[in-house]
DNA sequence: CCTCAGGGCTCTC
DNA sequence: GAGAGCCCTGAG
């Protein structure tokens, strides 16, 4: 199960893993994947995932990640996958790094690692990051989790899991508008009924080839082409998605392309440019894009 | 194909 | 204290 490299070692209520290679916390959590981690004063990050918390703290230069909070058993059916453990990072970021735009994204962002998040929570959370903020974001998933999740103690704080479908198919329209998310309340609470209905199945979704998955999800009311990108490369490992949000649009017209490019044209540049890793290129140019503010007049 | 409204909140003027 | 804009979608 575990990697060959990565040394698993127990420590006082947690696990200190050694070796382990293109591990940042920060670049991880703060490349625009997740809403739910926080980052800690001691630049550790907390977060809920998979009904648990954890805390996780990054050292890059000697390859050293402290999770803490956990167990081997846990790491080994849950924290491995969610972290891609698996996966080289290293000739990913060799194979991209022959273009030189992404060279220097990738130096930016050398630590991001893509989340293997559930689809039924990236699904809603995605809903809600339509024409948002990031802090409006995760206070909106928050909120929903505080309302209708599981509370879970750690540390002396009480965090919440995110609610299933079925805890939030209780919930009424005038319920849901209570998270904040305004106009995007209606097509989260159609989002639950058509999942509840089985009108939408996700794991189904997950199985089928990136076009058919991606047009599968746009029948969800609040998801276009971006969100159902997100979905697909945030929670199901289709890796050639490559969403465009207005950074992405601003970075890749900014380096490769002119102003006011169609949308369908940076896909077509995205796939050929990128091929099956362009959803990894994505997290690179978006993560330099927003900390540099490229491309923003 | 294009344009525009749309929660709520924050940043800018 | 108004106005723009936000990891965008859907209606026209």
């Amino acid at each position: 199960m575990t990697q060959k490299d990565i040394i698993v070692n127990k420590i006082k209520n947690g696990l200190i893993l050694e070796n382990i290679s293109d591990f940042n916390a920060k670049h991880i959590f703060e490349c625009g994947q997740c809403f739910r981690w926080i980052k800690e004063d001691d630049d550790s990050y907390t977060g809920v995932a998979y009904n648990r918390v954890i805390n996780v703290r990054s050292d890059y230069e000697n390859k050293k990640v402290i999770i803490s909070n956990t167990d081997i058993e846990d790491f080994n059916n849950i924290w491995f996958d969610y972290f891609d453990l698996d996966r080289d990072y290293g000739s990913i970021k060799k194979k991209l790094s022959l273009d030189p735009t992404l060279k220097k994204a990738i130096k930016y962002g050398e630590g991001i690692r893509i989340l293997k998040q559930q689809p039924w929570e990236i699904l809603i959370s995605f809903i809600i990051s339509a024409n948002n903020r990031i802090p409006m974001i995760s206070k909106s998933v928050n909120l929903l989790s505080e309302l209708y999740g599981q509370a879970i103690f750690y540390n002396g704080k009480k965090y919440y899991s995110f609610p299933t479908a079925k805890q939030l198919c209780k919930a009424e329209l005038k319920d849901i508008e209570r998270c904040r998310a305004g106009f995007r309340c209606k097509y989260i609470n159609k989002a639950v009924n058509m999942l509840n209905d089985g009108e939408i199945n996700l794991k189904d979704i997950r199985n089928m080839e990136i076009d058919e998955a991606r047009a599968e999800l746009m029948k969800i009311p609040g998801v276009g082409i971006k969100v159902a990108d997100c979905i697909l490369l945030f929670s199901m490992q289709k890796y050639d998605a490559y969403p465009v949000d207005v950074w992405v649009k601003r970075v890749t017209e900014y380096f490769y392309l002119e102003c006011d490019t169609k949308l369908s044209d940076i896909h077509d540049f995205a796939q050929k440019r990128f091929g099956n890793l362009a959803g990894f290129a994505q997290e690179y140019l978006f993560y330099y894009a927003r900390e540099l503010k490229i491309g923003k007049s």
